[in-house]
DNA sequence: GCCGTTTTCGGCCCGACTGTTTTCAGTCG
């Protein structure tokens, strides 16, 4: 059982527990649970073999934790199933329309019966809701629309779809004189992966002006709200931006409430609360004096309550807050760390522009140093090179390298990792490579026993130097193939190996969790943007949010280093 | 149910909006 099963199985107890009324302390403690979990790096399966002490968690206590081990040992928990008992099945599924609380939900289904969104839908067309005590005609309404849109809502869309929107705005906005402040809060400023609704800060001279910008915005298909210091819109692909704007002196605190993630201000609202200071959008306020202190920067903000400043992508309640107040905060790696991008693709395979297009582009990013790692000829990938067709290419980049200065071009793979371990290429060529990427593009749906093994032959061969995407997932598209990645981790650590985190935003894989695991084993991390064209060398900053939300510092990352120390800890391994 | 620089019991984040009702319950972020 994986972690997202159990952190569902919380989430519907906490919802059961809402509709019975229970203490809402105790059905917090059940969501705080649930929400450390789903962040968690490491696997509570794994944890319950070994032993593990499931209460290192924060937010799991006695009895989370012994639930979470008959969860984990039984594939069952009984309290979840009794409690389950009590309800008529599929009710949960009204409180996931918004507008519809456990006390709605209740009295849908003891007074209409109803214990499905179909079942509401048709009572609403019928005129019977709107009849029930405290709800009405305009409420029945709301929650029609409310489902009709849950229908048609996508998923949480992935960060790399979001973030050119954003981009866009922004650039347009900030055009209007007198915007002094512009920037988006929420998840996509802390780097998910993927985003739900985008919300947007700003402070400006004369705000009503910004807000009438951005409604007339091309790009926005329907205005749902609009006052003079916010609005709501929807944009082309259907997601959700909403703009606030503030006072100058105002904006470092609506946007450090606004950044969350929701535990992190929940934990430093409640840690100063008992300091007699209450934290909220507008500032901190003395409690027994009344006063309200503004913040013009978070940074302020954060200095106020004796604390380091806490970078965006570290506000996920992972223990960021003590280690602000011991001013233990890492020095976060950033994109101008970079020193050269270390997994791309040219016409030679399934890539678009030519080896010396690439390095061009390259060099003007200021990067040192590029590797072009093609795919190898295994079975099914688009164009990969042979033997022949490589140590070709490795000749014509050793030819460009010694005809151009500025930029060195590295010699390169992404060979195939075979269904049993084996690469797709041999010792003799592999050797001669500056640097080896092996990876799977085949054989998915192996046993977990065997993918692990499978990667771990990988990394015990000498002949490679990077494991690239080792999860396969496709963001929204294909889940993550079954593997052990604390065990492919310790045998990376041992034999000094680097895992990739694949900046392409539709793989970040690693993910952030996964690549925290990795840094806490030991192991080296490099980011490459697995670029199929020039433009796709500017994902490297997917790559780095990830990075940095794994705590990552530059000497945790391969490619910060300059050539000269790069060449030599490639060679360390073989050639 | 969790937790501890008020530490094993007694607390547990804050503010705003909406609709229904006439003072506030319910919900959300």
């Amino acid at each position: 059982m994986n972690n997202s099963e159990v952190v569902k199985v919380f989430q519907d107890i906490a919802d059961l527990l809402e509709l019975r009324g229970e203490n809402v302390f105790k059905i917090r403690a059940y969501q705080k649970a649930a929400r450390a979990i789903e962040h968690y790096p490491r696997e509570l399966e794994a944890m319950v073999e070994e032993g593990d002490n499931l209460r290192s968690i924060p937010g799991v206590g006695e009895a989370i934790a012994k639930k979470t081990t008959e969860l984990i040992t039984t594939g069952k928990l009984g309290y979840y199933e009794s409690l389950k008992a009590e309800f008529p099945r599929g009710i949960t599924n009204l409180l996931a329309i918004p507008g519809i609380g456990p006390n709605t939900a209740n009295k849908l289904s003891s007074e209409l019966g109803i214990s499905s969104v179909d079942e509401l839908e048709r009572a609403i067309n019928e005129g019977r809701v709107a009849k029930l005590f405290r709800l009405g005609e305009k409420t029945a309404d709301n929650i029609l629309h409310q489902i009709q849109a849950l229908r048609r809502k996508d998923q949480r869309i992935p960060i790399g779809e979001a973030l050119p929107i954003v981009e866009e705005i922004l650039t347009t906005l900030r055009s209007i004189p007198g915007v002094r402040n512009l920037t988006p809060a929420g998840s996509l400023r802390r780097f998910r992966e993927t985003v739900g609704d985008i919300d947007l800060m700003g402070t400006a001279d004369n705000p009503k002006e910004v807000i009438d910008a951005f409604v007339a915005l091309p790009l926005v298909r329907q205005v749902l709200a609009q006052g003079s210091t916010k609005a709501s819109v929807i944009v082309s692909g259907g997601l959700q931006v909403d703009l606030r704007m503030v006072e100058h002196d105002s904006f470092g605190s609506l946007l450090q409430y606004s950044t969350g993630n929701k535990q992190h201000n929940i934990s430093l609202t409640e840690k100063w609360h008992k300091q007699g200071t209450k934290l909220s959008e507008y500032g901190i306020t003395v409690i027994a004096t009344g006063k309200l202190e503004k913040f013009a920067t978070e940074e302020e903000f954060y200095h106020r309550l004796g604390l380091q400043y806490i970078p965006p992508e570290l506000r996920e309640a992972q223990g960021e807050i003590e280690k602000a107040e011991q001013g233990a905060i890492p020095k976060l790696v950033e994109l101008s760390d970079m020193k050269g991008d270390l997994h791309t693709h040219t016409e030679w395979s399934d890539g678009h522009d030519s080896i010396e297009e690439l390095a061009r582009a390259a060099q003007d990013m200021g990067y040192q140093y590029i590797a072009i790692t093609e795919h190898s000829a295994g079975r099914g990938i688009a164009h990969g090179l042979d033997v022949d067709r490589l140590r070709e290419q490795v000749a014509e980049i050793r030819a460009l390298n010694e005809r151009s200065a500025g930029i060195r071009v590295l010699t390169g793979i992404e060979v195939d990792i075979r269904a049993d371990g084996r690469l797709d290429l041999p010792h003799e060529i592999l050797s001669e490579l500056d640097i080896v990427i092996a990876a799977v593009h085949s054989a998915m749906s192996q046993s977990e026993e065997k993918m692990t093994r499978r990667i771990i032959t990988a990394i015990e061969n000498p002949d490679v130097d990077v494991i690239a995407h080792p999860t396969c997932r496709l963001i929204g598209e294909r889940e993550p193939v079954a593997i052990d990645l604390e065990a492919v981790f310790q045998v990376a650590a041992k034999y000094n190996k680097i895992m990739e985190i694949s900046a392409m935003p539709d793989r970040l894989d690693l993910k952030d969790i996964h690549a925290f695991r990795a840094r806490e084993w030991g192991v080296k991390l490099a980011i490459g943007t697995d670029a199929h064209s020039i433009a796709h060398l500017a994902l490297m900053r997917f790559g780095v949010g990830v990075a940095r939300r794994a705590w990552c510092e530059p000497q945790h990352i391969l490619n910060t280093l300059p050539l000269e120390e790069l060449l030599a800890v490639l060679d360390r391994n073989n050639h």
